[in-house]
DNA sequence: GTCTATAGCAGGATAGAC
DNA sequence: GTCTATCCTGCTATAGAC
């Protein structure tokens, strides 16, 4: 609403900043207004004045953080597909896979993504309505569109729903579960890495797509 | 250790058996001792009187409850796997698919189970290195020992560990984030929705795995 | 082993100076 | 718009009666 950057509106910025990194990394409960406002290297105060309470603070984390960043990592995915000419089954998968495991932001912001993500879809508070009603929904219906022309045209509403969801399981799992991720392997969240994980789940998502209604080889 | 049932027991098994259920429902910081205490008709004390403190109690829901059920979980899906006779990679599949998805737990035991997983794995506390020294670690190298010879002899260790790591991401998004696919597909998690779901990751997951290492299809 | 009562403190929120 | 000081609630934890 305001001028962005107006001396006015800096405090308030760096409080909505860390306080996306705090609820993202430890959730709303294990996160205190002390520690937001410490990291945000302003008083206690800030957060009712701007906000009016903590629950408020979330909300519009929400609407001024995550939406429009979903919104361009949409367009993103967008962008991509229509890159690369004709738009095939890989090609579609590679763009998702790229848009959640790689994209343009950094990579410490795009943990923070979906990790607010997550905690909503696992527990969901009232920002839930949105998440799901401006961006997981619309972007499902969209995967929905571009998939059905590759799959057979007797497969399911529900079935083509599992495949799409099976796709973006891998892609959640890989961002989120990095703790487990990378003890197992061995490896760092670095380019390499990153990079291996898209052509992984690019051919993985290929394949089981690729059989979808089928009943399953060997 | 005390015998199981007795009188002295009681008290202490309750809050136990309250506390991982809100644990895993909300997590830790935002349950309250009052609560747990509550949910288990008792004292606000005796959650002190028994286990010292709140995080004890924490780590004590890992110790008795989760742990061994997690043992409990691996057996099951031992005996299934050598019950089919001859191991395929499908036998393989269907059997973890089946340990997560359907298994002999009932349902609110198996999505507390899962969800009380994903917060370590999300989220490390000291409990994380039980979960991972004595569960995901050993349950993963058996996975490499079983799906091995089915993959290509050059496959990178890796790459192997991805794959598995994608099949597990399928049931553990299935399970987890519920609320999303119940609100995506309209299905509610009933015995033929999850007949469904363990038949989609068998598929989709074999399908994936018979594409290792080979580049992709189409 | 279970209870009541309460200490002690950390948290969210507010009042009011600057 | 930003600060300090403070209120008050609700929490964990403990003391001590039964």
């Amino acid at each position: 609403m305001a001028v962005e950057g107006t001396k006015a509106s800096i405090s308030r910025d760096r409080i909505l900043y860390e306080a996306e990194a705090l609820f993202a990394e430890r959730g709303f409960y294990a996160v205190t207004v002390r520690e937001i406002t410490r990291a945000a290297r302003c008083n206690l105060a800030a957060v009712n004045y701007y906000f009016g309470n903590k629950h408020n603070l979330y909300m519009e984390v929400f609407r001024s953080l995550w939406g429009p960043r979903a919104k361009r990592i949409f367009a993103r995915f967008e962008s991509q597909l229509s890159a690369g000419g004709e738009v095939t089954l890989k090609g579609i998968v590679r763009a998702l896979a790229e848009a959640f495991i790689k994209g343009h932001l950094s990579d410490e912001e795009r943990l923070r993504h979906s990790q607010l993500m997550i905690r909503e879809m696992a527990r969901p508070t009232e920002a839930f309505e949105m998440v799901i009603g401006e961006v997981i929904g619309p972007f499902q219906r969209r995967m929905v569109q571009l998939i059905r022309p590759f799959m057979p045209e007797e497969i399911g509403r529900v079935a083509l729903l599992l495949n799409i969801q099976s796709i973006i399981s891998m892609v959640i799992h890989f961002n989120f579960v990095r703790n487990p991720i990378m003890r197992i392997t061995g490896m760092q969240y670095d380019d390499p890495f990153t990079d291996e994980l898209v052509e992984h789940v690019v051919q993985f998502g290929l394949n089981g797509l690729n059989g979808a209604g089928q009943g399953g080889g060997r």
